[in-house]
DNA sequence: TGTACATCAGTGAACGCGCGTTCACTGATGTAC
DNA sequence: TGTACATCAGTGAACGCGCGTTCACTGATGTAC
């Protein structure tokens, strides 16, 4: 061999999680080849050594962003503060203003629906993953009204999340970041 | 006059409705001008008779597809069923399946945040207006708990919405549109 | 009324540019002997 | 140990293509007289 053994398998990750961070910051049809491969420390030509595509790339870099997620909620639910936690972190100022590291659905979703049914099926395995571990914060409900509800709770995160990122009227993005948090929780009942 | 006096706004209404249909319908970026322009009824070449610029066009596509559902909203509030009528009617498979004509926060947000601060005020304008009206619903609360109250009840439609039409598993869009629903109707108080 | 002219919404080819993808080549490293 | 060779991750120019935009031109219509 010429590199250490595991050389290439590492820029392969490196290019995911590069292009996990941009999509979710630029969109995935608006980040280029080009600029994804520059900021992965490579050019554009050494892609499809790893790649067959920028579609595959996308399929990869959405199940990692959702693992990435799942990862951060079995923290939170493991932890003293729960399900609560997560919401309360969800809806910081610093999750609205680092969008590449933060909610995949609230960035990816209205483009996901646009995308081949590859994509598709990883963004759904991802939230369904995510749902499932989310209904277990409420035992004591039947299996199908615990999903109903995380659902439903999972959609508000991610549907303030973009009206507060897509406003330039700070009070607006303010006043939806503070009444989703609380309907959250509230819809949650873990306030 | 070499044409009906209103002939050129006559064009310029319809590219504008044409577009306010097909970017939400393939998002504003993946919707190009010629095939826009043709949806119209029209040549590429024409588009500069009217419009600055595709940004210039995505404003006022913005401000005719939020003025549009704030009509649909007024109607509803007039209406016998009020908001829950309007809520019922956003979490149908009918919606879901005709993002075209639906609502544009759904399909939009993640783009509009990317754009420039003129379209971005469009969109603001029409969100801050829809919310408006939506809370005119609890006036018994205080107008800032009403309109925290409609923002989360907006973001809940949105975002269950937007998981309902990304994901290609029907049983989980069910679940989302009904779970989203029965959310939608509690959170407002009105089911 | 009939004819010459002015108007201007719309046409469609062309502009420069960046896209996703391909491919002949480079050069650092490991192997063979 | 030293040298020739094989490997292959990465390079970077080039491909065809479609983008948003420009502009010289067309031709249907209204006006002037």
């Amino acid at each position: 061999m010429r590199y250490e053994k595991d050389h290439k398998e590492r820029t392969r990750r490196r290019i995911v999680d590069t292009a996990s961070r941009r999509f979710r910051e630029h969109g995935i049809e608006a980040e280029g080849m080009k600029s994804l491969m520059s900021a992965a420390g490579l050019t554009n030509g050494a892609f499809y050594n790893h790649f067959d595509s920028k579609e595959d790339l996308a399929r990869e870099a959405i199940t990692a962003a959702m693992n990435e997620r799942l990862g951060r909620l079995r923290y939170w639910m493991e932890s003293g503060e729960g399900l609560a936690g997560m919401i309360r972190s969800y809806f910081s100022p610093r999750h609205r203003d680092h969008p590449g590291t933060g909610c995949p659905v609230a960035t990816l979703s209205a483009e996901v629906a646009r995308h081949s049914d590859i994509v598709r099926s990883a963004y759904t395995d991802g939230v369904t993953e995510f749902i499932e571990l989310m209904a277990t914060q409420w035992p004591s409900l039947p299996h199908d009204e615990a999903l109903s509800r995380a659902t439903a709770v999972y959609g508000l995160m991610a549907g303030t999340m973009q009206v507060a990122r897509a406003t330039n009227d700070e009070t607006l993005s303010k006043r939806v970041l503070e009444g989703g948090m609380r309907a959250a929780l509230a819809l949650a009942g873990v306030d």
